[in-house]
RNA sequence: GGCGGCGUACCCAAGUGGCAAGGGAGCAGUCUGCAAAACUGCCAUCCAGCGGUUCGAAUCCGCUCGCCGCCUCCA
């Protein structure tokens, strides 16, 4: 089997695939700060990495997927004082929200879920190491990690201390022995939550818990560590600082995947420009299909831009794939539910998917389902015009264990187009019931019978105005509703 | 100022040394009472520009122009 090729933001290089223990991965993904509901732009991260580790399961790996949740911060302190309540309760009502656009997002659940407060004393016990051995100080009640003590700070991003000091943007913190210094343990001022400490009661850092949880349920080495591309700096090279710092052993992350930005409409998400798209606002006018097809069509670590034109597309392509398995199911009943023969297609398997294997392309590989859709319909067309139906249920259901194959790790064209149509429908408003509709249709095909053209085309034109559009089949007359 | 990335047709987007995937839009045709869908054909002699390396480059190197991200909480 080829060895799948990833690229590290380490060293800036693809690089082949060998994780710590051959046939497993271990991997761990900054999940949210759940102090208000997630955007567009943590689906990209959550989508990224579920197809990623989707796929290394159907290669085979024995995978150890972990993303956290960060229900300690300065935000979520605020949130909760702006809500009149506790931090848990603002962490709880956040993580509840994640957790169900998540799941309408077809993300499957990692197998750990770990959150910064179930890990405090794992983050008091490396703190506390740290310190002994130098690494980091007390400072009345905060620890710091002194980022000076080991000599390699700044491999991940780039950067070295003196340079990001000449910067000046850094704000100086008279504890601090130096400003790039960053908290592990920040003592807590009253009304906050706080767990007893070594150092007095206080709270964990930000960098801190990643560590701590990583060490706690992946080891001290994990094969993959992956985020949004603004976490590079400073939190993952934080993390790395701190963490090698602590159990002595190189590397912490054996490679570091970092996902691009989404813009919305050409310009960065950001609470001042107030474009902030939530992952539920983006799911009133798509669906969710729709916007994980289109999350997936670029590669991972491109930036995308979010656009109403972009989502139409997307719309349309998941449209032009259920309208052919409908068209199959119609011509060959049974076709969607015949068990495909996958040894057939064997070849055609590794083809398609071989752009998985040089660092995540879901690109390219639904670009080759679009040409698995394409061969149905034209196989179709082909017998439809000779009258000849041989060998096309083979063709059809080739193409169609080369998709379902792809959607156990892409998440996409893995409904039947029942559900789909009867979702694409549910989001409408409708004026009529579909009875009423039926209703219609059958007076309009009693209508073309007559050849009263003028009447059947009425029909078509009321029902259209009202969002439903009717296509004529050689199996009866179909009804959509426009999205 | 420092670090990094990007620039492929009307739009989106693959391609990372061997004669430019895929989706959308558009045009023409087949089919259809009409329409839609589907299918067929057309749609980048060229990959921001200029040099260089090479038998051969969109793909490697250099320079120029343009856009963007990070350096501060951030997916």
């Amino acid at each position: 089997m080829a060895s799948i090729r990833v690229f590290n933001s380490l060293t800036g290089e693809r690089e082949e695939f060998k994780p710590k223990e051959p046939g497993k991965v271990s991997m761990y993904v900054c999940g949210p700060t759940v102090y208000d509901l997630s955007h567009i732009g943590h689906a990209r991260s959550a989508v990224s990495f579920d197809a990623i580790q989707k796929y290394f399961r159907y290669r085979g790996y024995d995978v150890r997927y972990a993303r956290n949740y960060t229900d300690v911060d300065d935000k979520i302190i605020k949130r909760a004082a702006t809500e009149g309540t506790s931090s848990e309760v603002v962490a709880e009502k956040y993580i509840k929200a994640f957790d169900e656009d998540m799941a309408a997002l077809g993300v499957g659940l990692p197998d750990l879920r770990p959150k910064a407060t179930e890990s405090i004393g794992k983050i008091i016990e490396v703190t506390g190491s740290l310190i002994k051995k130098g690494f980091a100080y007390e400072m009345g009640g905060d620890v710091y990690y002194s980022v000076r003590k080991k000599a390699d700070y700044g491999k991940l991003s780039g950067k070295n201390i003196d340079e990001l000091e000449s910067g000046a943007r850094v704000e100086v913190d008279e504890r601090k022995k130096d400003p790039l210094d960053f908290a592990l343990w920040k003592a807590s001022k009253p009304g906050e939550p706080s767990w007893e400490s070594p150092w007095g009661k206080g709270r964990p850092g930000w960098h801190i818990e990643c560590s701590a949880m990583v060490l706690e349920w992946l080891g001290d080495t994990i094969d993959i560590h992956g985020g949004g591309k603004d976490l590079i700096f400073p939190h993952h090279e934080n993390e790395i600082a701190q963490s090698e710092a602590a159990t002595g052993k190189t590397p912490y992350a054996r490679y570091w995947l970092h996902n691009g930005f989404v813009n919305i409409e050409k310009e960065k998400m950001s609470k001042s420009l107030g474009n902030i798209l939530n992952i539920r606002d983006a799911l009133k006018d798509h669906t969710a299909e729709a916007i994980r097809l289109f999350l997936l069509s670029s590669h991972y670590r491109s930036p995308i831009d979010y656009t109403a034109e972009s989502l139409r597309e997307a719309e349309s392509a998941v449209e032009r794939y259920y309208k052919t398995l409908q068209r199959a199911a119609a011509e060959y009943p049974t076709i969607l539910e015949a068990q495909p023969c996958l040894s057939c297609v064997e070849d055609r398997l590794h083809d398609a998917f071989k752009p998985m294997d040089d660092d995540f392309n879901t690109a390219e590989v639904i670009g080759n389902l679009f040409k698995e859709i394409t061969r149905m319909n034209k196989a179709m067309d082909e017998a439809r015009s000779k009258g000849e139906k041989k060998g096309v249920w083979e063709e059809l259901s080739n193409s169609l264990a080369v998709i379902r194959e792809a959607s156990k790790f892409l998440g996409v064209f893995n409904r039947t187009p029942e559900e789909y149509y009867k979702d694409r429908s549910s989001r409408v408003e409708m004026e009529l019931s579909a009875q009423e509709i039926e209703r219609l249709i059958a007076e309009r095909n009693e209508a073309r019978k007559r050849k009263d053209f003028a009447r059947a085309d009425a029909i078509r034109k009321e029902l259209s105005e009202k969002g439903v559009e009717l296509e004529d089949t050689p199996k009866g007359t179909t009804w959509s509703v426009r999205g």
